[in-house]
DNA sequence: CCACCGGCCAGCGCATGATT
DNA sequence: AATCATGCGCTGGCCGGTGG
């Protein structure tokens, strides 16, 4: 149940971003990426009406259905980072946001957030289209790429195991070698098992 | 009148089992 | 192995009641 709760201040400022102001100021957290924001350029200004001396908002929504599907952000913080030098590349609106950045003084950081289709018709063009980004445009590679991938690359990140199609797979991996990417985690831990997603009958999963 | 709340419905996101 | 059909849970949008 989520209600609105700032409503004299004209539109939505749900509870969930309360939640996210307090989470970014008490962990001190520089730079929140977030998926399936179902946001729209207004909702976004009420935001920041709210906790725009504190944060920084850069979204991405999905041109035919804003509050109801996709959606990717970048949250900065301003009271921990400057935001002076911190802008953004809409590569794929709604699913692709790429942000660069400096972080303290040094030298420039870029991170990719991805929010990748859940539809795995579209999953293999979806990373495709993200190399061919790359290779047609001069933009800096990303530092991090992270969101949700709505894939798993090997069994061990499914319980119950289960493979997931092969082609997104491939598309996937490609991307990382053309992007000098690896799964940071996974090669620290190369059989550990630990997930990012549930469901109410007790499958899990490491997609995101 | 107006702010607030709960009920209801439809669409979305993900998993799973059947079908080809 | 790939695709289709279905189910479940969650969320946004809408409506209508309620109490100040």
């Amino acid at each position: 149940m989520r209600r609105r709760l700032f409503t004299t201040q004209g539109q939505a400022a749900s509870s969930k971003w309360t939640n996210i102001h307090a989470l970014v100021r008490d962990q001190r957290l520089g730079i929140l990426t977030l998926q399936e924001t179902h946001l729209t350029p207004t909702l976004v200004d009420d935001i920041h009406n709210l906790f725009g001396h504190c944060l920084l908002i850069f979204n991405s929504s999905d041109p035919n259905n804003p509050t109801s599907s996709a959606g990717v952000a970048f949250i900065l913080n301003r009271e921990v980072m400057s935001t002076s030098h911190s802008k953004v590349h809409e590569i794929i609106p709604s699913q692709a946001l790429l942000l660069t950045t400096t972080w303290h003084n040094s030298a420039s950081l870029s991170v990719l957030n991805v929010y990748a289709p859940n539809d795995y018709h579209q999953q293999t063009s979806f990373w495709e289209t993200l190399e061919e980004y790359w290779s047609d445009h001069a933009l800096p590679k990303p530092d991090f790429m992270l969101g949700d991938f709505n894939l798993v690359e090997d069994p061990i990140d499914r319980s119950p195991p289960r493979l997931d199609l092969s082609a997104p797979s491939v598309a996937l991996q490609d991307l990382q070698l053309s992007l000098n990417l690896v799964d940071a985690w996974r090669t620290d831990r190369p059989s550990e098992r630990n997930y990012t997603f549930r469901t109410s009958s007790n499958s899990f999963s490491r997609i995101d």
